[in-house]
DNA sequence: GCACTTTAGTGGACAAAGTCCACTATATTA
DNA sequence: TAATATAGTGGACTTTGTCCACTAAAGTGC
C-alpha cells in the first residue's frame, strides 16, 4: 500500500509542518496566555461552551486543571459564571466584553499566523496549497467517498 | 488573495490535524520516554549528533535541560558519554545496544502512526493524501519554483 | 606568550504545566 | 429511599522547562 519511503515522507513532512506552526505558534501567544488557556478561551467563544466540563472533555483537558484556569479568568476580568439553573452542581459561563475583545485577537493573530505561513508562496502556489489542504481535510475529517 | 473563508479552512485543518496526530502519538508515547526526550533520542541516532550542545541547538532545548536529560540516559543506559579529542569541553555521545532498540522501536511506532492515519481510507483515497501531502512539502519546506 | 572573550557542560533554584486524589454537593437510577 | 454517578474544587505532587551562575577549556587579538 505505501512504500515505506511514503510513509517517510509524510512523517518528515509531519514534524516540519508542525514544528513550523509551533514557532508561527508563538506570535500568537504573545498574549498573556498560554497555550492550553487559549485553547480553553477559543473553546468557550466558539463552540459555545457553556460548563467547565464540557470544556473539560472537548479539550481532553483534566477537570481540576480546567476549574483552576477557570478561575483564573473569571479572577482577570475574562469571564463570569453563573449558576446553571437546570443543574445547580454546574455553572454557566459567559465571556466578558474584556474576555470577547481578546478572544477577537486571537483570532486575529490566528488568521495572520495562516498568512505568514503562506508568506513565501506566489498566488499559483497559494492556490496549489489550498487546494492540497481541502483534499487533506476531506480525507481525514470529512469522510468524502471516493 | 485569501479569502477569509479559506483561512479559515486551513485554520480548521491545522488545528484538527494537529489535535489528531497529538492522539496518534500517545501510542508512541507508550515507552518509558517523554515528547522531548523521544525528540532527543531520535536526534542523537538519526542526525548522528555527537555532542549535548548540537542536540540543544537543532532541537531548540535549553543546554542546562538537555544535560539533564541526557544524565538519565546515561543512567538507564541508552548512551555513553566519551570525552571529545577535539575539544576537551565537550563530549561525544553514543548509543548503546539498548539506546539503539529504543530508537527502531520509536521508529517502528512513528511508521505505524501514519498507518492509523490512513487506516480508514481505500488505496485511491491514499494515493490522494499522498499526492497532497508531497504538494505541501514541496511548497512550505522544498522551495520548488512555481 | 598573555589578557579577553566566548563556548560546552553542569547544577541550583525556580516557574509553569499538568496529574492524581479526596472531598462536597447535587443529580440520577433502581 | 438507598446506592451510584457527576460537576466542581482544592491540596499535594510530578513533570517539564527556564534562568542564572559557575568551571574549565577554546578561541582571539596582540
Amino acid at each position: 500500500m505505501l512504500k515505506q519511503t511514503e510513509i517517510t515522507t509524510i512523517r518528515d513532512f509531519n514534524r516540519n509542518y508542525t514544528k513550523l506552526l509551533g514557532i508561527l505558534n508563538r506570535r500568537v501567544l504573545e498574549t498573556p496566555l498560554s497555550w492550553t488557556e487559549g485553547r480553553v478561551i477559543l473553546e468557550i467563544s466558539f463552540n459555545h461552551d457553556k460548563t467547565p466540563i464540557e470544556i473539560a472533555n472537548n479539550l481532553g483537558l483534566d477537570k481540576s486543571y480546567t476549574s483552576r484556569i477557570l478561575n483564573r479568568f473569571e479572577k482577570h476580568g475574562l469571564l463570569t459564571k453563573t449558576p446553571s439553573v437546570t443543574d445547580s452542581r454546574s455553572i454557566e459561563l459567559q465571556l466578558t466584553d474584556k474576555g470577547s475583545t481578546l478572544v477577537h485577537e486571537l483570532d486575529e493573530r490566528s488568521d495572520q499566523q495562516i498568512r505568514d505561513l503562506l508568506a513565501a508562496l506566489n498566488d499559483n502556489q497559494i492556490k496549489q496549497f489550498y487546494q492540497a489542504i481541502t483534499v487533506l481535510d476531506q480525507l481525514l475529517f470529512e469522510k468524502a467517498v471516493d
